[in-house]
This record gives structure tokens, C-alpha cells and sequence, in this order.
DNA sequence: GATGAATGAGGATTCATTCAT
DNA sequence: TATGAATGAATCCTCATTCAT
């Protein structure tokens, strides 16, 4: 049992051997429940159709999950990490000192790649069913590339008054979910265009503001 | 069932007597889900809450529509339709030749107005599980006020390609829809200001394309 | 519709026809709940099962019933009513100053009979899961004839103090109980003999106390 | 079975070597058993939730008991030898033989003592769903302590008939089952009262019947 | 029409038990 | 042995819908 807990002495290396299938059968759970929140939404998703589309049993999916909210929050949680992981360290203080077009690109860019490879992330975000949409939203705005632009506000307008700022911030993440989910339906052809389209939406609606600094 | 609902060509003509409490009904029924749809939503709304609501048995309720995605569908067609009679007109070709701020203003008051006064139909536009939605928004998109942009936009760009009228059509549609659920989200007293941010974007965006024509 | 509400305008005269048929489910559904009660106890008693015992459909169980526990209370209450219904008239003022053995006859000979044709009732009595089973035992305890055990222990040791009248009366009402379920389980032809033994503990246990009196 | 249990002719001789382990675990899992049967009572005990207080997967509570039953009859067992090693030895001949109250004292300070000690015993003697409870209160009734009434019965009334001694015996435990219930709810400056009581019921209702002899 | 009872499939969740490692 | 993953039937309960009155 010693031997088991810990590999190496230094710290919390793979703390237990026996998760291995555990640690499968969760990213498989995760990834069916992308999949089915994608298809029907969070409300209208079964745990059942979650774990058949998984291939495991009912009872399998609780011994993971507490219940279908957790999931959708732990899918937020995966989600939001695999975004750090994999786009967040794209966005340096240097990107923030970008002309507005250029810091544009370097935001939705990565942002709208993301959302097309991973879908049940704007599911998520949009779901007004889910209790931890709060967590998943408020982890978004502020830890992602997105709520830079909360920060480059407030350094640039440092006169504008808090609830300026915040409806601007509000305004720019409903655009860009709105263009994103257009962007996202579009025909793979016109994905381009209407990504261009959503910049340009936000560049002529943020230049007035920031553009100046 | 076109001619049972109306005796002449006119839809609103009085309905014959003995039609007469049906239509109360219905109009009760639909009060009834516009309320309920605000507060739980499509999806987790249920027929006896709605039954409910509107002081009748569940039996009552399907002796006017055959199932609950009736009730959605219905309940839109009504919003638009008390949309034309009460805003609709509003909007002359007059307005049309306004100049952009006037013609946002002209545009967006009275639809933020009406959102404002029957919330159920934003919950309808949103909502991704009615398969009548689609209706729903189709029938916004070419029936309502907003729909004249497209006409606009065809009238002063003549020269553009269907697909880029029609992606600036849904991008200015999609940024409508997001800054009316901020407004509408929005502290009282913070409406207005708001509203006005939200036609600051649609101006920023749609000058430059048919503000110089 | 008036003239379905009222029938004569004195009072509640049946406040609606239409509930004959609930109304007799109801007490198909007691029944049933009574026998599947008595059969498994009530935390190993399933809706399910009550509901097939009562030949109807889960569903139609829980237009009648909230939930499980609210069967299990109202049948408590139901038999509560037919206790009083039936025996509660039969202890008069009179029966209070018989003589203890008398009084023990005229007390225990009914709650024995009603038990024994009511049995989820003692099965109810003693189960601690039914947070109920506070209202039923209190209700029992203070209602039925047994309280009144303690209305003359208290008129009969005045100088008593009130936990000594608490402790009697609970270890009177222990004794009781306890008699009663070997009442009930003995052979038919026993069962004199076993309700006269628990007189007989009853008798030499209270006779001391208030005996003399 | 047996042979695997007990080498010799004595049950509690020390098992071999590769066993200790084993012992070890039941040990563990019947005393975490206790703790969750007198928390949730027998049914609503989840074997889960007995592992997890035990420290110990479920896979290996099945490693030493066949089923949830198995775990309640043996935890019996359990109990009922520990009973005849810490008290049982305690009432010799000499004992029955003394006057009924200082008998009384003799058999009922030792089971209350153990009942307040082992509340599990009481727990699994009051279960209903239990199928082994026959078992245990069978076994109770003939091989504890309280089983002497029933020799003592038969010694000083041998011509009473074997259906009156039995009666006799069932609702002296009765009496007992139901006051040992009181006493242990009680509060524990009220404990010896109660006790005291039990005794005072079972003295006075036997004292008629055997203490003449 | 209107009512409310009836249905039964389906949903979330639990749990005794078994199995692979 | 020990672990924890896997199972699937069963539980409570809901709800869209239908039916008898």
C-alpha cells in the first residue's frame, strides 16, 4: 500500500495506480456529455443518454458524478482548463500593447478555433439552466483571454466610472457570443468571413473607445 | 382551420359567438405560458403548470392545442402578431429614409419597448428547444421591423452579394438580440443607457456600410 | 358549472362530483398503502408497490399524494379518524372512575379490537422513519383513550411531579405496546389470554400507583 | 465453515496466523456495522456506506460476508458472544435463587449495562427486516441470561402448562424490551429511574406468580 | 367544453452485488 | 487480498398526454 501511494517520495505523483481506468471512463463520461449537451442541451440531456452515448451503465456515471449539474460543471472546468492549456498562454502582455485590429486577432482568434473544436463550450456558457453557469461564466470573464479586455478598459479609461466599464465588457462578451455562434454555424466556407465580420463588428464598436490610447 | 379562425378576410374580426369563450381561452392559456415560459423556460415548463396558471384543468388546455410545442408556436405567432398591430405600422417607408441614428431609433425603441413589455417572446427566440423557433425567428427576421434593415441594405448596396447582405442582416440581428437581453437585464435605471449603448454598437457597425449611401 | 358547485347553497354540501372517483382512489390507495405497510414496513414499502397493490398506475398515486411519507401520514390520520369514529366516543367520564381493572377493560378491550383490525396502525406507531410518526404517536398519545391514563394519574397524584407522571405513563404506554404486537401475533385461540396477561401486568403495575385512590 | 473459524473445540481460541488479518477486518467492519445500523437502522444501511466507516472498499466487506444479511446475523452473533463472555458467566445458580428483587437486579443491571454499551444489539433485536432476527431473539430468549426466567418459571411452577410459561416468558421480555428502550432514551440522570421502574413493572408483575415460592 | 383522474414511459439517483486488476 | 470500477434493477417522482364523466 506504501508503495502504492506514492511513486517517487517528491510529491503527489499519481497518487493511486487503480484510477487509471477511472481517470478513462471520467474523460470518456465528459466527453459523451459534450457531445449530448451539444445535441440537446443541459436540461433536456438524460444522465442515461449521457452514459449510453458513453457506453457505460447508469450506475457507472454516479460513481463518478454526484449528479447531472456536476458534470456540466466539471465539463466547464475541463473545458476551461484545456483552454489554458492550450490557447491561454497565447495572450501575452505584449498582445495587450497590439494595435486594437491586431489584439482582436490574437484574442478571437484562438477563441473562436477553441469554440469550434470544442462545441459544448458555448453550450455551457449559454445554459441558463445550469446553477454553475455562474462559476463557468464569472471563470470565463475573468480568467480567460476575453476578460483582458476588462483590464486594457480599465488601464486605458481610467476616468470611466465602474459601471461604464462593465457595460462596455458586457456589450463586447455579447457580441462576441453572438458572432461566435454564427461564426460557429456558418458553412465552413463563410467561417472566415463571418469571423472577419464579428471583428469588425467589435473593432468599430471598441476603436471610439480605446482606439485612441 | 385558416377559415374556422376567421369569418371574413381580416383576421381580427370577431369570432362567432359561440367562439367566443374558446378565444378567451386560448388568449388565457397563452397569457398563461408567456408567464410561465419567463420563469422556468421552455423546456422545464410543463402543460399542468401552465394549466395552472391560467386557472384551467390539463384537459381544458388540450382541447385548444394538440401539445406543448403548439403552445410555443401559437404563443409566438400571437407576440408577432400583437407586434405588427401595435408597433408594426409604425414604421413607414418614411422612416426608412432616415439617417441611421434616427432609423436605430426609429427601429430599435419600439422593439425594445415590446420586448420589454412581453418578455415571453425573447424567451421564445432564444429558446434552442422549440423546433418552432426556427419559425419563430424566420418569421421575426422577414415579417418584422427589423426585417426592413435587409431592404435597407439591399436598397443601398446594390451591388452586394446575397451571402454579404445576409451575413450583415445576422450579425446586426445577433448583436440586437444580445444587447436587448442585457437591457432588458439591466437595473431600471440603467435601461436607457443601455439601450443607448446598444445603438452606439448597431451605429458604429452599420454606418460605415450604408451610412455613406 | 354553478349549479355543479352548490347543491342545496346550506353549506360544503359535496364541493364537487367529479372527486367521487378520486375520493374512492384515495382510499383504494390507503388501503393498499395499509396492507403493503403491513407487509414490509413503511422504509421497504416502494410507491411502486402501493400503487400495484391498488391495481392503478404509479402515476395516479402521486396525483393524490405528494410523496411517500404523506401516504403514510394520512393514513395515520385516517385511522386516527376511524379510531375516534368507532371507540372514542366509548370512554365517557364515567368509565374514568371505575375501578383500575374495569377501567383497564374498557380502555384496552377497544384499542386491542382496533388494532387488530386495523394493523398498519401499530405498524405506523412503531416505525421511526415516518417523520410523521412524531403527529401520529403524539396525536395518539394525547387524543386517544390511552392518554387519558395520564389525566388520572394526574388527578390521582396530585402531589406527583411531572417527570414521574411522564416516566408512568410512558413505561404504561410501553407496556402496552408491547403486549399489543404479542396480542396480535398470538394464535387466534390465545388471543384472550394474552390481552387478559397484558391487563394483568397493567393491573399490578398501576394498582400501587393509583389503586388506592 | 465452522472448521475454518475455530481450530479447536473453544471459539475464541486465537485463529492461525494467516487469519489474523482477516479476524481483523471482520472485527472492523462489524463494529463499523454497529455504528451505521444504530445511525440509519438496518434498512436504510447501505453496505457502501458501512465499508466507507470501516475504512474499506466494498469489494472487501464481500470478502468476508456474502450479503448485507449475513453482516446484521453475524454482527448478532457478535454481540450475543460477547454478551455471554462479559456478563454471562456473571449469573450462576446462586443467583436464581435469590429473592425476586435482588434477581431482578441481578439479571437486568448487567443487560442494560450491555444494551447501553452495544446499542447495535438493540437495534438489530428491534428490526423487523431483518430475517436473522428471528435468530437473534430466538437465540437471545434461550441462551442469554434473561432465558433463565423461563428455567426459574418451570422450577417453581411445574404444574403450569407449557403455553402459560411461554406467555409468561414473552411478556417479561416484552416489558423488558420496551422499558430497556425507555431507559436507554432517557436522560442520563434519569437512567437509574427508569431502570429502577422496569424493575418495579417486572417485580410486580412476577412477584404473584414466583415469588410465593 | 370542462374537469380531473389515469396513464406509463422516462428521468435522476441509489445500492447490493460482482468483476477486473 | 484489496481496490474501486461496473452493473442494472429498483426507487421515487414527473410529465406530456389521453380518457371518462
Amino acid at each position: 500500500m506504501p508503495e502504492e501511494k506514492s511513486g517517487g517520495g517528491t510529491s503527489t505523483v499519481r497518487p493511486r495506480r487503480r484510477q487509471a481506468r477511472g481517470e478513462r471512463r471520467i474523460a470518456q463520461l465528459l466527453e459523451a456529455a459534450a457531445r449530448v449537451f451539444c445535441t440537446s442541451g443541459y436540461t433536456a440531456a438524460s444522465t442515461s443518454s449521457i452514459a449510453r452515448e458513453a457506453g457505460v451503465s447508469p450506475g457507472t456515471l454516479y460513481q463518478f458524478f454526484p449528479n447531472k449539474e456536476a458534470i456540466a460543471i466539471e465539463l466547464g472546468d475541463h473545458l476551461l482548463a484545456r483552454w489554458h492549456t492550450t490557447y491561454g498562454e497565447a495572450l501575452t502582455q505584449a498582445h495587450l500593447e497590439l494595435p486594437l485590429a491586431e489584439l482582436l486577432d490574437a484574442v478571437l482568434d484562438p477563441l473562436i478555433q477553441f469554440n469550434f473544436e470544442n462545441p459544448a463550450f458555448g453550450v455551457l456558457m449559454q445554459c441558463t439552466d445550469v446553477p454553475g453557469k455562474v462559476t463557468l461564466e464569472h471563470e470565463n470573464l475573468h480568467t480567460s483571454a476575453l476578460a483582458r479586455v476588462e483590464e486594457i478598459l480599465r488601464g486605458r479609461l481610467p476616468d470611466a466610472e465602474e459601471a461604464d466599464i462593465k457595460r462596455i465588457v458586457r456589450m463586447t462578451f455579447s457580441i462576441f457570443k453572438g458572432g461566435l455562434d454564427l461564426t460557429l454555424a456558418a458553412a465552413p466556407e463563410e467561417r472566415d468571413t463571418y469571423s472577419a465580420e464579428l471583428k469588425t463588428v467589435l473593432h468599430r464598436y471598441l476603436d471610439p473607445i480605446i482606439g485612441s490610447a
